[in-house]
RNA sequence: GGCGCAUUCGUCCAGUGGUUAGGACGCGAGGUUCUCAACCUUGAAACAGGAGUUCAAUUCUCCUAUGCGCUACCA
């Protein structure tokens, strides 16, 4: 039997980091079994679901790469069928109208209150006890017919309890006085969570359920539809949660955009970068290894090596330094030095677009000056948005000057003023502007002067580059080429600051 | 409250009935260098607690604690 998952997020906003984990792992695992991968939109809740947020989840997994095979399933578009399989249950005694009054719980701390209603029922509490389960058949419909409201639960055994093997958790049981007789079409006719799962899973000939932990102990409710329906359960993983420093639940409210994938591609992180980080949150290959492409992910994934505690996404709030996972930061910084420059270079070709420095002669005329451009320079950056800001200088005359930078290298030495004027001087004639010639004619020039290599160097990098962090020096030079070294080095600019 | 799941460095992930419990990120120190967030070397850093099984437990079992999840005519 070919393998078949779903991805099944609901539009209710931006696509969540969780989210996207589960759909890389039901991705990996189905081409991993080269089975497909089907992605299902749960539109269900017609309140809280926007187009955009479609749009935005549909954005954010072509950026990811997690290709889906098939249509596109709305789940909206399946109420009809939702509702026939509700309606065959009931018909069939496997299910009955519930007649009491719809009984709404709502406000900020709905889980509380349903804590608290549970709390407070404890003992007498029986999860059969309604009056409406052992209704007769013709009385139930003399009701219906009479235009009386009603949901359709689902009849839960008595005795007995239910039970499978989760490929993650292993084991799972549970006693069926635990569960209670679940709503599966609302007395507005509308079908509920549960129901449309099962029912589109069926349709969608799903073999493979891999989704998040906080669905395991929904799963017991699951199979005891696919039973009533007289359908296979398919094969059960679920993931562990990603949650917030402190071990609390990442929530967009409390945490904000740093929980959207939105966030991550707007910061300059490559997809590659992310996608392999976020593999390994909850799994591993089993081997100290970090770095995977896709089609080493693919090869090395497996159920069996996903683990069961969550995994925290750590990030310190207030500290740009660390305002998210440090990790992710360092995987992005790892694959911009030392991916193929091949394949960095129209990723940075569309940051530099974006930014309006980009240049049609870089893919032209320029385009080896532009690739030995990016290789010299992308070996401090950690995101794509330092090639346009740290890296303005090699790109455009109209850079900034790092106040720090002008201080710490140029104030300091007031007689840089003058100095690297001259400099321009000496540099403008040098028969070969290339790295081996420029550092004698420097040295030269700064044993003249009577100073240090250094004062010298990181003058001419704060002038050329505006900045007190960068590449060597000499390299600088010879990038930028003699032209603009001579008129940044003369340039007046930074020193009237 | 009930039920379920989990627990190895701050974080991510390895690992074993007998190991100096390993790697990565981050952090600290030193080095290299014209600067640096790069590079090299190096340091600190963990088996939640208690019982039991066993010659031996981080590893198996139980209890406790803690965290998370579910408990809805939400998804």
């Amino acid at each position: 039997m070919t393998t078949r998952v779903r991805f099944a997020p609901s539009p209710t906003g931006y696509l969540h980091i969780g989210a996207t984990r589960s759909g890389l792992f039901n991705y990996l695992y189905a081409r991993h079994m080269g089975g497909k991968f089907l992605l299902r939109i749960e539109d269900t809740d017609l309140q809280r679901s926007t187009e955009e947020s479609t749009r935005s989840i549909l954005e954010g997994l072509r950026w990811l790469g997690l290709d889906y095979d098939e249509q596109i399933v709305f789940q909206s578009d399946n109420a009809d069928k939702h509702r026939a399989a509700a309606l065959e249950l009931l018909e069939a005694g496997k299910a009955y109208r519930d007649f009491t009054p719809k009984e709404t719980v709502s406000g900020v701390n709905i889980k509380e209150a349903i804590a608290d209603r549970a709390r407070a029922a404890q003992g007498e509490k029986s999860m059969r006890d309604n009056q409406y389960r052992h209704l007769s058949k013709e009385e139930s419909e003399t009701k219906a017919n009479a235009g009386e409201p009603f949901a359709i639960r689902l009849k839960v055994p008595e005795t007995g309890k239910s039970s499978f093997e989760d490929a993650v958790y292993g084991l799972q049981e549970r006693d069926y006085a635990e569960i209670e007789d679940l709503v599966l079409l609302r007395s507005d006719g509308h079908p509920l969570y549960n129901l449309a799962v099962v029912c589109d899973d069926i349709e969608m000939r799903i073999t493979d359920v891999i989704r998040g932990q906080d669905h395991l102990t929904n799963t017991h409710k699951q199979i005891l539809i696919y039973e009533a329906l007289g359908k296979t359960p398919p094969r059960f993983a679920h993931l562990p949660l990603i949650l917030a420093p402190g071990g609390k639940k990442l929530s967009k409210r409390i945490h904000g955009e740093i929980v959207s994938m939105t966030t991550y591609r707007a910061a300059g992180f490559l997809a590659a970068a992310f996608r392999n980080f976020l593999a390994l949150l909850g799994w591993s290959a089993g081997e100290e290894r970090e770095i995977y492409n896709l089609n080493e992910l693919i090869e090395k994934f497996s159920l069996e090596h996903i683990h069961r505690s969550n995994a925290v996404f750590n990030f310190q709030e207030n500290d740009p330094r660390h305002w998210t996972d440090d990790k992710a930061i360092w995987m992005n910084a790892e694959y911009i030095r030392t991916m193929p420059l091949a394949d960095l270079i129209p990723l940075v070709k569309a940051e530099l677009k974006q930014t309006k420095l980009w240049r049609e002669e870089y893919e032209d005329d320029d385009k080896l000056w532009f690739e030995k451009t990016v290789d010299l320079i992308r070996e401090r950056f950690f995101t794509l948005k330092d090639f346009s800001n740290q890296g303005r200088a090699y790109f455009s005359e109209d850079f900034d000057f790092d106040e720090k930078a002008v201080d710490k290298n140029l104030r300091k030495f007031p007689d840089l003023q003058t100095w690297l004027p001259e400099l321009a001087d000496r540099l403008e004639s040098v028969e070969d502007f290339t790295h081996d010639n420029l550092e004698t004619v420097i040295k030269q020039f700064t044993e003249e002067k009577a100073t240090k290599f250094g004062v010298i160097m990181n003058g001419a990098r704060s002038l050329l580059t505006g900045l007190a962090v960068g590449p060597s020096m000499l390299a600088v030079f010879e990038t930028l080429g003699r032209e603009k070294s001579v008129l940044r080095l003369r340039s007046q600019v930074a020193w009237n600051l």
